[in-house]
DNA sequence: CCAGTCACG
DNA sequence: ACGTACGTGACTGGA
């Protein structure tokens, strides 16, 4: 076997991938589309080829005669897109990380320098894959020259390649005529200019004859069709120029000896390794996590585990101000805890005397007198059942107040963003489930973890209070966020009681309906299949049954809802499959979903999530409380489920169009304020004032289309979106916009600036300073920056919302306990908060309601609610 | 592990 | 010319 050589042209790949893969970001914003499809293509180059050397090559604008050339052409293309650009230099510094060669010259192009190394390689007697984006590269190839063209297809990336006798079997020409059909044809995105009027069929035609232009210009008279001919007479400079432009140099002075230089080593280094972790290419991590030195940062700590040592521990310990602590919670209390300060890490863990409900409670004393700092404190609030006694910092939350936009605010992000530290991730160090395994069988590993964690929440905690401050967020994170926390944690230790044999039941009744329906779809079908397979379900309606319609997604047909109620009212078969749907969601969901997460005591606990959401509202999880149905009557019942305690009732209250009235507010329309003041239906008052007709004479239709587009502005708007709710043309919609912006032109104005200064600062910000970044409104791509400036518009005012509920609950949550009462706050949906409240307290509790979420916020419009009580979900709504 | 779908605000 | 409403989470099927 004979080596091998694998030669990359480098731009031209990054920009295939980057036009082949949706953009990615990372936390910092740095787009990662590119660097990612370069390296899938270069994983699967290596794998396939096992070469011995490896060269990347880049090119390098300098003004060399064929650069000049290209230069004067250069009219035609398009500037580099920002995104594409700033990948470069991170791929190229991860290619150094990899330890591979990168060929780059002044004055050549990477075409050349590829050129010059494949022919040196093959005089060697080394094989050589030449792998790029174009088929410029074509003129290469010979026996032992491959080129390889690497396509994205939709499952992976498939590589056409071209020994020479495939490229005359492809393009009917030789490797060497190749660049003389180039020479005809011309080529814009080359900017090579060719002869006019000669494309790939009579430049063929005219090479397969002559060979070459010299030859063919000496017989240019044969030259069949005239147009050609006369052009080529005419253009025949041009021609020759253009031969010079499109010969790639095969002799480049490159300073590369193959077999000392470009000798492929493992490219799975330590350092690559922290720079796919920089970037976030999870897919590739795995690939480095045997590294060498792959995120080397330790802590040093020391262990006790003897009594009088413990005891001795804290007793000093409460001298002290403040603690970076990290836990291992089990069900009794404490099994280890690491704090550091600036003295260092002590971890303590238990064992013979030193029990974990000792720990729990020594942790609690201690949590009295010092300050604690700690990377997520809903959970060691939840597990020591600590409240709001003493200053707590929680620098998670403080890390997505500073970016909302971050996946995850884990101990090594933190390090990462905030200490410039690289360390191992939860999941890297140990490998068990949870912490409470690996206390058991892992117990160094779990040791490292809360040191490292404890360590680097200590230490980021006033590098993050420093930035709160500097970005005017203290009073946020002080007054909303933290307080939040101990509101949240009370509400997922109470839970709400849910029904299992009413639940059990919910589901049995679904299941006749849908075996029923599931016949049914079967027979008009004619055949079997899986009626959850979209793949399925899509090729049976829109190819077997030949249904219109039929709409393309990138996997096949779309078979969404929004589709096929198009169909269901000709289609028996359609409407019995969106019943089925809206059944087995109900069934696999709900039923069976909420049946499962069901504790001993009868009540589901969901996880409140405090760091998600990009715009301040809180998300629900394992289960989601926030999304039970409603809408619909069927999926409605089940919120009969939900029941209180024996003795109360449940209390609900929700905000009345709270976004449009922080619109009203935060855009200062005289208008709309004065709508709002009026007191009356404020969908219909639009439609008057927007369709010019008396408030008593609005048609339902009018009302409904109205409140379409205050739906829309708060979205947004745009013409399109609006348009496709209401299943109007764009140009009526448009219009309807028009009109809207003429009667409440401060609502107009309002949003503009909105985008401008979103523009301006890159974010944007609620009326409680919350901030929301928005790099999409710098991007170069029409689509992403329209998304940017929809988000512009929404966020201040979802969020603002979204502030404005979160003082509602704290100021509900701290009035039932400083009033004593044992009623308990235990959910919220976004504009809804639930009670369940003791039957003797149901006055005070809408009381508290009542003042406090309207009180929540000061607006130039009143915050109206609706308040039902009832003995279940369903009726207190 | 991702795409499609659909439940909610 | 582009091809969309804003914000979430759970379940299913199929690489």
């Amino acid at each position: 076997m004979s080596e091998k050589l694998v030669l990359i042209d480098g731009h031209s790949i990054l920009h295939r991938a980057y036009f082949g893969i949706p953009d990615l970001t990372n936390a910092s914003g740095l787009h990662t589309n590119a660097i990612y499809g370069f390296l899938n293509i270069l994983f699967k180059l290596l794998e396939e080829e096992k070469p011995q050397y490896l060269v990347v090559t880049f090119d390098r604008h300098a003004p060399t005669f064929r650069h000049k050339m290209y230069e004067a052409y250069k009219g035609t293309r398009k500037p580099m897109e920002d995104e594409l650009r700033q990948q470069i230099p991170v791929m190229k510094e991860l290619l150094r990380a990899m330890n591979i060669t990168i060929a780059e010259m002044d004055g050549y192009e990477a075409d050349d320098l590829m050129g010059t190394l494949a022919k040196r390689a093959e005089a060697e007697g080394i094989e050589v894959s030449l792998v790029s984006g174009d088929r410029d590269l074509l003129q290469i190839a010979t026996d032992h020259i491959r080129i390889r063209i690497p396509k994205t297809k939709r499952n992976g990336t498939e590589i056409e390649d071209y020994y020479a006798k495939d490229v005359l079997e492809k393009m009917e020409v030789t490797p060497e005529e190749f660049i003389d059909l180039k020479a005809l044809m011309g080529d814009t995105a080359d900017n090579i200019p060719g002869v006019p009027g000669i494309g790939v069929k009579t430049g063929t035609n005219i090479i397969k004859a002559y060979h070459n232009i010299e030859n063919a210009y000496e017989h240019v008279e044969e030259i069949k069709p005239n147009k050609a001919r006369e052009n080529l007479k005419e253009f025949y400079d041009q021609a020759v120029l253009s031969k010079k432009l499109a010969t790639i140099d095969i002799d480049a002075p490159v300073e590369i000896d193959l077999k000392k230089d470009a000798l492929f080593s493992n490219p799975y280094t330590g350092e690559a390794y922290k720079m796919c972790r920089e970037l976030e290419l999870k897919t590739f991590l795995k690939r480095f996590e045997s590294a060498d030195g792959a995120g080397e940062e330790t802590v040093e700590f020391i262990v006790v585990t003897d009594l009088s040592e413990a005891e001795r521990f804290f007793a000093g310990a409460e001298e002290k101000e403040a603690f970076g602590v990290s836990i291992v919670p089990c069900e009794e209390g404490i099994l280890a805890c690491a704090f550091s300060d600036a003295k260092g890490v002590v971890i303590i863990e238990s064992e013979g005397f030193v029990t974990s409900e000792y720990l729990k409670d020594k942790l609690v004393q201690l949590a009295k007198k010092v300050e604690i700092y700690a990377l997520d404190l809903k959970s060691i609030v939840n597990a020591l059942g600590i409240g709001r006694d003493n200053k707590r910092f929680d620098c998670s939350i403080a890390a997505y107040l500073l970016n909302p936009l971050a996946n995850s605010y884990t101990y090594d992000d933190l390090a990462k963003t905030y200490l410039d530290k690289m360390f191992l991730s939860e999941s890297e160090i140990i490998k068990k489930a949870t912490r409470e395994k690996a206390f058991e069988d892992d117990r160094e590993n779990l040791e490292k973890l809360i040191a490292n964690e404890a360590y680097v929440v200590y230490s980021s905690k006033s590098v993050l209070a420093d930035k709160l401050e500097e970005l005017d967020m203290m009073d946020l994170y002080n007054e909303v966020e933290l307080p939040l926390v101990f509101c949240l944690s009370d509400m997922e230790k109470e839970g709400i009681f849910a029904d299992k044999e009413a639940l059990k039941e919910y589901g049995d009744s679904l299941t006749g309906r849908i075996d029923e329906l599931e016949k049914d779809i079967y027979s008009a079908a004619g055949e079997e299949f899986n009626i959850n397979s979209p793949k399925q379900l899509g090729v049976i309606l829109f190819e077997k049954l030949e249904l219109p319609g039929a709409k393309k997604t990138k996997t096949g047909y779309s078979t969404s809802a929004e589709v096929l109620d198009k169909l269901a009212a000709d289609y028996k078969i359609v409407s019995d499959i969106l019943e089925y749907r809206q059944l087995t969601k109900l069934k696999s969901t709900y039923a069976d979903g909420l049946f499962a997460v069901i504790g001993e005591d009868g009540r589901i606990r969901s996880t409140f999530n405090q760091t998600i959401t990009a715009t301040g509202r809180i998300s629900s999880t394992e289960p989601n409380l926030q999304n039970i149905p409603i809408r619909m009557e069927l999926g409605r019942q089940i919120r009969k489920v939900f029941k209180p305690r024996d003795g109360y009732v449940f209390v609900d209250a929700d905000y009345s169009q709270i976004e449009l009235r922080v619109l009203a507010h935060m855009s200062d329309d005289k208008n709309l304020i004065e709508a709002y003041r009026s007191a009356k239906d404020i969908h219909a008052i639009t439609a008057s004032q927007v369709f010019h007709v008396p408030f008593d004479e609005v048609t339902p239709l009018q009302r409904r289309n109205a409140k379409a587009v205050n739906f829309g502005i708060v979205y947004g708007i745009s013409s399109f979106g609006l348009g496709q709710d209401l299943g109007i043309s764009r140009k009526e919609a448009q219009e309807y916009i028009d009109k809207y912006f003429e009667t409440y032109p401060g609502i107009k104005g309002y949003l503009d600036k909105a985008v401008e200064d979103a523009k301006e600062y890159g974010y944007s910000t609620t009326m409680f300073k919350r901030r929301r970044p928005i790099p999409e409104l710098k991007s170069g791509n029409f689509m992403q920056r329209s998304f940017g400036e929809r988000v512009a518009m929404n966020a201040p005012i979802q969020g603002t919302a979204a502030d404005i509920i979160k003082i509602a609950m704290i100021r509900v949550h701290d009035r039932l306990e400083r009033e004593n009462l044992k009623s308990k706050l235990i959910l919220q949906v976004h504009d809804e908060l639930l009670i369940e409240a003791e039957e003797s307290e149901l006055e005070k509790v809408q009381k508290i309601l009542d003042e406090e979420m309207h009180g929540a916020a000061d607006l130039k419009v009143s915050l109206e609610i609706d308040m039902h009580n009832g003995k279940t979900w369903y009726d207190a709504k």
